[in-house]
DNA sequence: GCAAAAGTGTTTATAATACACCCATGA
DNA sequence: TCATGGGTGTATTATAAACACTTTTGC
């Protein structure tokens, strides 16, 4: 009758880097899987918290520190692991990876960023993970402001709008995007305009953080469809 | 090093009962907080998924199968148990109240039906589970067809209508409300009338599950504001 | 005949969609 | 001057919201 599961994390980080969805992945240094890419992700200290457990983890492998994290869903099948139980709280993490110097580190042999389209093999069912975790980033993206999360601090309408198309893998009007996105009033145009190779040169943006959390006090509902 | 933490599930049970939304809590026989109220759960056995676990307990405790199942949300923060670390991956269930009759056993001392404003105190962290749960009830309810699997097979209009005035916490108009569900063409309108107490008595319909699986595969969105 | 709940349509306001041309720059 | 990406407005359609009277039954 004595319970003998581990407690493990693994994070699902994604970026958006050269005009694409990204997500942060490690090799692994040790058995099982060892050489394989993996998410990075470790068991859980007797005294930590899930969320510390995350973020240690995250620093010690990845040497990322992480600007959202959220709760992403449990996976627990007797098997996934081949030594042991193992149940892995599994988290969802956004960072800007421009802000950010990745670096190996512990249990990992490389870090490396990944276009979600050119993904290698994952170790035990961490594809399985990743895809949870692409549907809620998918649904979230609709209701919340997490894209500005993916963005430089400073980012273009273009890019803005690039992501929303990878990741919902749909067109978007342009005009209608850019309309809806402003009349909400959460962004500041800003007096600089970046010139990216050729063509006219584009005004930069930032997310007023702040005013998004003030209108939402009040009843507004961020929704792009 | 060597981690001792333990891993249990809970499950939130939701029925509609009475004109009202209940929740489906048991009267712990055991420490500790023995003689309280909680969410049915125990650990989880060596060679069970987490699925089976809530199924079983929910069985030996409370004699309910379940109707609709999904995991909720993991806690984990040490010291939510006063004996061991626990981490408790909690789920949320639905059930139509009618449909089964309810049972204490095991470790239960008395099994019953809560209506969600008469609550009495919960053990461990259970009332936060539960403000997680009633979020989700109410986030889903909108976008899921899931107030079906509250309800008996048969039911009226009215009831329909009461149980999305209860859980969104908001007046609905009856003509609006009709009209916009009717026109998904996922319900059947019975020959049977049920007259309650007073009034003009009432149609009863069922929800074709069949019918709303192939919409839903041709593209069609469930969605109520 | 009256109290109680069921049933039913139309009008108005708001939000989503479709759509094409001019602008500023670098090569 | 041309190729490239940036910036902008209006008309149409679809969806949501507001709103009140008639019907059927039990007492």
């Amino acid at each position: 009758m004595m319970q003998n599961i581990r407690v493990a994390v693994d994070a699902v980080v994604f970026g958006y880097k050269d005009h694409q969805l990204n997500v942060l992945l490690i090799e692994r240094k040790v058995p099982p899987f060892q050489g394989s890419w993996a998410l990075p992700g470790g068991l859980v200290l007797e005294h930590e918290s899930l969320e510390t457990a995350v973020e240690r983890e995250l620093q010690e492998e990845t040497n990322v520190t992480i600007d959202y994290l959220e709760q992403l869903y449990s996976f627990g099948k007797p098997g996934r692991d081949p030594r042991n139980r193992v149940i892995s709280v599994a988290y969802f993490a956004l960072v800007k990876p421009s802000h950010h110097e990745i670096k190996a580190d512990t249990d990992a042999q490389d870090v490396a960023w990944f276009p979600i389209n050119e993904l290698p093999e994952l170790a035990f069912d961490h594809h399985v993970i990743l895809e949870k975790a692409k549907a809620r980033l998918r649904s979230k993206l609709t209701y919340e402001p997490i894209g500005f999360d993916l963005l430089s601090t400073k980012f273009l309408f273009s890019d803005l709008e690039k992501l929303y198309m990878t990741i919902l893998e749909k067109k978007i009007d342009r005009r209608n995007f850019r309309k809806k996105i402003l009349s909400f009033e959460i962004l500041e145009e800003l007096d600089e305009k970046v010139s990216e190779g050729r063509g006219r040169p584009a005004n930069l943006f930032k997310f007023n953080k702040k005013q998004y959390f003030k209108l939402q006090k009040e009843g507004f509902l961020f929704d792009i469809k």
